[in-house]
DNA sequence: AGCACGATGCTCT
DNA sequence: GAGCATCGTGCTT
């Protein structure tokens, strides 16, 4: 119920990215809501960042990161997998945030199915569990009739935040390929700690 | 459990 | 024409 505004968006990427733990991914697909909690997330910071798209300057395809924050990135890579990135900071300064994991927590029934009862844990999993695709892209975050949005969530503690180097950049120089702009929910533990 | 590899097509040089 | 912000399979330990 709760979507969040603009001014979510319109603050340091790191930020965003940080705080967007917890918060509930909707997805409207065919009339039935799909929810997801935000487990994991990397920050695109500028042209300066030579691991984000936008170091090419504007073009067609990174318009969307300089516009206005609130807004879905999708793009195409891969040859078969789309990515989900929420633009951040404001208008005209390219940025944003990779939606890299889910967990989900509503409309688990369809997620599973289009996933063959695999996991959400990955960027291009994550899109077509809820049906994510270039279609989306420029879409408003913030608009509450958007079939795509984000709202509240539960808080995650600071303790429960694992940092470090965003992943898949083989071929990214230093400091941008190690510097620590990944960040997850630490996984839940699947067992108890044996005492002996 | 971990690594190597192929799939597959769009974007930018 | 090269290079991808990846995933699933299949093979090795």
């Amino acid at each position: 119920m709760k979507i969040l505004p603009r001014s979510f968006y319109d603050r340091p990427t790191l930020v965003v990215a940080r705080e967007l733990l917890g918060k509930r991914l909707i997805r409207v697909l065919e009339g039935v809501q799909l929810v997801g909690l935000i487990t994991e997330a990397e920050a695109y910071i500028g042209e300066e960042d030579l691991g984000c798209h936008a170091k090419a300057g504007r073009t067609k395809r990174t318009a969307v990161m300089f516009g206005p924050p609130g807004h879905a990135y999708v793009y195409f890579t891969y040859g078969m997998h789309w990515m989900l990135n929420v633009v951040t900071e404001s208008e005209g300064f390219p940025a944003a945030v990779l939606i890299r994991a889910i967990e989900p927590v509503e409309g688990r029934e369809i997620i599973d199915s289009r996933r063959s009862g695999k996991d959400t844990l990955g960027p291009a999993k994550l899109t077509q569990a809820l049906g994510i695709d270039g279609k989306l892209n420029g879409l408003d975050l913030c608009d509450p009739h958007s079939g795509l949005r984000i709202e509240a969530g539960p808080s995650i503690d600071d303790k429960d935040v694992i940092t470090g180097p965003r992943v898949g950049l083989y071929t990214v120089p230093e400091p941008w390929k190690s510097i620590p702009w990944r960040f997850r929910v630490a996984p839940f533990p699947k067992k108890t700690t044996k005492i002996v």
